[in-house]
DNA sequence: GTACTGGCTTCGTGTAACTCGAAGTCAATA
DNA sequence: TATTGACTTCGAGTTACACGAAGCCAGTAC
């Protein structure tokens, strides 16, 4: 199976220009067929799903790279230690996102709530977020 | 109580430099002392907790100044509504955020639990993505 | 008094990660 | 043959800061 730069792009929930953007820095790797257009594998979609999930714990593109990179150089015990030690503290990252996501969506829930008490009448309209409920 | 630039700063895990800018594109309020130093107070850490939160739904920073805006007009009916609106359409992405945290960080743990299996010498080191476990 | 330090100020440029649009190629259909 | 549509490259634009230079000003050190 086989992809396009817009089946690809669909796939991962971003853009042409993204998945561009990414194999132009040789993050993502991409076959070309006989008419030069990027062509994607399996092997693709397994990377890709590697570099977004890193890309959510806010690992910038460079790093990302760095140990794409990693993996695909040579197996050594520096090698296989420096890359446990990225995913060791991205995965901390994560879980901190987790924390910061759940804290937001209940502040979300909460201002949701104190709206639909006013658009019920059930409390009057209070613009000044001095007065927001943290 | 009031605050400085940079215990503003810290209070939200940010820069000074991001504060500023807040302050100069009329986002965050804030005075001035004597010295012309920006002095912030409850009502800018209410805002400030907002903001956050905003920006964490994914809101661009127009958007965030466009609510904010809003909440600072006189009251109308419309108003009122535009405002439930974006905060409904913000809540929906809060959420989307926390089950994307969720996938991410299961996916962390499940690629360092991979790692570690690793170096206790149970599986052999295996750089290619195309082999990672979703 | 003056020198120095620390923390702020503005302003202007730099950076990351896209994002967009123009202009061209190429295969397939009308 | 022409046009359509999906791709291509390339260069400029955008967002949201990040950084550094240069200046101001209050407080202490001598």
């Amino acid at each position: 199976m086989t992809y396009t730069v817009k089946e690809f792009a669909d796939m991962f929930h971003t853009t042409e220009h993204t998945i561009r953007y990414y194999t132009d820095i040789n993050l993502l790797p991409c076959k070309r067929d006989n008419g030069n257009h990027r062509v994607f594998d399996e092997t693709a979609v397994n990377w890709m799903k590697g570099i977004t999930c890193l890309k959510n714990c806010g690992m910038p593109v460079k790093e990302i790279k760095r140990y794409c990179d990693l993996c695909q150089l040579e197996e050594s015990a520096e090698n296989l230690l420096a890359r446990y030690h990225i995913i060791a503290a991205q995965q901390k990252e994560a879980h901190k996102k987790v924390a910061e996501a759940i804290a937001t969506a209940e502040y979300m829930d909460h201002k949701l709530k104190h709206y639909e008490e006013i658009l019920e009448g059930r409390i009057p309209d209070d613009t000044n977020p001095a007065n927001w409920t943290a």
